[in-house]
DNA sequence: ATCATTTTTTGAATCAGATTCATTATCGCT
DNA sequence: AGCGATAATGAATCTGATTCAAAAAATGAT
């Protein structure tokens, strides 16, 4: 057993480091022109031993995406383990996301290159299984918010399943991702800032939920307020440079 | 120049054969199977002569989804043409865009896929910006119904613009759309019929935006009424089997 | 109608890059 | 050291998009 278990931890290494070899180019030279033999090449090691470790190069990108998936649950842990109401944790998860959002896009291009018909196709069950499962916690920890929103009558009974009531706000962000990241369509539509959008839209969405307590959206001051309470309790050492996204633009001068 | 007049008129229609052409083999063999040799083999043209109409593979998928946005202005149109509420009118887009979604799952796909990053540095500039036009009236068409909510009164000002308003509901939609299109992740959290989801989320965000008359979530019956009044009024024609998903599933037997 | 010129069409050849697999090297064991 | 068993290698293969030199067709002046 000791050999194969060595065995077992090296081919576990060599996968990290041909991850990491993969992580580098791509930031280097962009998602297109990454290529599989420059990534043996980058980690000396041969094509074939590439293809040892992934059956084909959307897998490879699948596990680089899975791999990723873990800094996302550690920004939303700081919200689960956050002292507040549901609904300030809910904008905690939102704020995670966004910061998330900013800090890897290359997160969000693979997530919507890998989710593509026609790509996935290319995936072994294994691999896409793999990704599920590194999924369920981040699943969890949202479904375990609205649960406890339940528990607490922050949010009314209804005949829907937590996921059910969860799904319109993940819908909601994944929409405003959708948008912030589709070629010239915010410049076309002068948008200005997606998130802050985001935000706004989010709030209208829990109160037409009946999530309380209730907030005034149209005062835009009390919205900010509360992602600056968020930033400075939960993300204090996130950069300004990045939470910055989160504040505003269209309402910047209102009462 | 009646010779130029010809030449371009002629050019024209062999560019809709050639869409045709490829429509028809990827209903057949699907997207990740089409071969540019074979779809000019189709046509009876030769490779080189689609090249002279595309500039690539991904060039064409555009010009074949820029072709569609006229089928999905049909449907949207009769909704802009109907005496009916702003609220009404809204729920009658979704309910357009969803018929629309089931009637032509190509269209999505090929939206997805073309929107990628990646696959979306291979498609010209004048493809671009003609998509890009062929949107403007839809986009003209959701903006009008908001401005007129506005002037209306049915929906409070705030300092937003109508498209800032309307970009919350277009993200619902979109990212409902694209949690349908995942594979496995509606049968992995048990979702149950998205776009019955979308319809509850839809009245929750319109009522949290203040749009009048407010409509009572918790109230199924009265939902799907206003889902039946739609569909009989301007949908009778389009096929129960699609217009069957957006009757509900998860609140079916509430009061 | 003929022919020189321009434009269009053609498809075999090229090219890019992912994937395979016969060969070679390494390992663990006796 | 020698013997399988196991893993690594990278040149060769394969797929399929794209190009471009040559052939064909259209144009229009004589």
């Amino acid at each position: 057993m000791s050999t194969t278990d060595r065995r077992q931890k090296a081919f576990a290494e060599r996968e990290q480091i041909l991850l990491d070899g993969a992580h580098y180019l791509i930031s280097r030279e962009g998602l297109l022109n990454l290529q599989m033999h420059r990534v043996a090449q980058h980690c000396d090691y041969s094509v074939g031993t590439l293809y040892q470790h992934f059956s084909s190069k959307e897998d490879m990108l699948l596990a680089l995406l899975t791999e990723r998936i873990g800094d996302r649950l550690g920004l939303f842990a700081r919200v689960a383990d956050w002292d507040a109401g549901s609904r300030e944790q809910l904008v905690g998860l939102v704020v995670a996301d966004v910061i998330f959002a900013r800090q890897q896009p290359l997160f969000f291009h693979l997530q919507q290159y890998l989710s593509t018909q026609v790509i996935s196709a290319a995936i072994s069950e294994a691999r896409r299984e793999q990704a599920m499962a590194a999924h369920k916690p981040l699943a969890d920890l949202f479904q375990g918010v609205i649960v406890e929103a339940l528990a607490r009558g922050d949010l009314p009974a209804s005949g829907m399943t937590p996921i059910q009531i969860g799904s319109g706000l993940w819908a909601l962000g994944e929409g405003i991702h959708t948008l912030a990241h589709a070629e010239g369509l915010m410049d076309a539509y002068q948008l200005g800032r997606p998130y802050a959008l985001l935000f706004h839209h989010f709030h209208a969405l829990l109160n037409g939920l009946g999530w309380q307590p209730l907030c005034d959206i149209t005062d835009g001051r009390a919205v900010r307020a509360l992602l600056t309470r968020v930033v400075t309790e939960l993300f204090s050492d996130i950069p300004p440079s990045v939470t910055d996204t989160l504040f505003t633009d269209f309402d910047q001068d209102s009462p």
